[in-house]
DNA sequence: AAGCCGTGGTA
DNA sequence: TTACCAAGGCT
């Protein structure tokens, strides 16, 4: 067997990481928000932030109460604010919808805006002790290592994936939700992307990409997402100004950070599309609700 | 379903 | 320095 299920489980209760959403106490809220802030984004990041928004807004219908702007502002520069807005937007049918409590239903969480196959599991695994297939960058790193002896996981198939996850489940919830942890911890801390510690491996023993020589990856090339000079950077320009700035501004002031007007125009008119920034009823930009 | 959506740390 | 990487989701 390449998965060892109780030696992952007692690894992870010795090693894992004292997170403050890991912590018995949490909330379904807290471990939601953390799981958003999370996607894509570093934990080192998140924690400081994860910190003041379960101190400012500790139940959703807090942060429901909120302007957007407010919301995004205080995303600070977590990176990708739609998710932001997504979480505020969460919060509001939880609080409206579900009596200010969490969904603990996959199919529940599912039908929540930013919340995907990832997220709607992680929240029933970890804030909820449920047993579900939760599969991150790290499990499927882990698995198609561990279980597929490969040295890295190809194009990401969701049903394949989580049928992959689901085979090694325990049969009962809390064994299961452990694991999921155990499974996602291990992909962080052990079985890396670059540099795997392998010496320090629970399953090292059982690892059949060990037992393959530990070949290299060797399917299709993963694509590599340029930022330099993309949208992306000029929507966070753009945004990054009023992030900074106590009230709305002139288009003036968002012309000076970038050079390119039409690239410029196109992406201030996407944020304000998205619902990251308004214009006054005077021309001026803003956080949304916060004029 | 491939590409877009931020930001910063690391090698 | 460039390139890769970080608890994805949406269209």
């Amino acid at each position: 067997m390449a998965v060892d299920t109780e030696v992952l489980i007692d690894w992870f209760a010795d090693v894992g990481r004292d997170l403050p959403w890991r912590e018995p106490d949490c909330s379904a809220w807290g471990v939601l928000v953390s799981e958003i802030m999370l996607q894509q984004t570093p934990v080192s990041r998140v924690q400081p932030i994860w910190l003041e928004w379960m101190a400012r807004w500790p139940v959703p219908s807090a942060l429901a109460a909120e302007t957007t702007g407010e919301v995004v502002r205080a995303w600070g520069k977590l990176g990708y604010p739609r998710r932001a807005l997504r979480l505020h937007a969460a919060a509001t049918v939880i609080a409206q919808e579900h009596g200010d409590v969490v969904p603990s239903d996959v199919d529940t969480l599912l039908a929540l805006p930013g919340i995907g196959a990832y997220t709607a599991r992680a929240v029933a695994a970890f804030a909820y002790g449920k047993r579900a297939p939760v599969v991150d960058t790290n499990v499927r790193r882990v698995v198609a290592r561990a279980v597929h002896g490969a040295g890295d996981a190809g194009p990401a198939s969701n049903t394949r994936d989580m049928a992959d996850v689901e085979a090694l489940l325990p049969a009962e919830d809390a064994p299961a939700a452990k694991l999921s942890a155990a499974l996602m911890e291990l992909g962080a801390l052990i079985c890396t992307a670059r540099s795997p510690k392998c010496a320090e491996c629970p399953i090292y023993a059982e690892c059949a990409w060990q037992h393959n020589g530990r070949p290299e990856y060797a399917g299709p090339a993963k694509p590599v997402q340029k930022f330099a000079g993309t949208d992306r950077q000029v929507r966070g320009l753009l945004l990054d100004v009023l992030r900074g700035s106590e009230g709305p501004v002139e288009k003036a002031r968002l012309d000076l950070v970038w050079h390119e007007s039409g690239q410029r125009d196109r992406c201030l008119d996407s944020l304000l599309v998205d619902g990251l920034l308004e214009q006054t009823p005077d021309g001026l930009f803003a956080l949304p609700g916060e004029h």
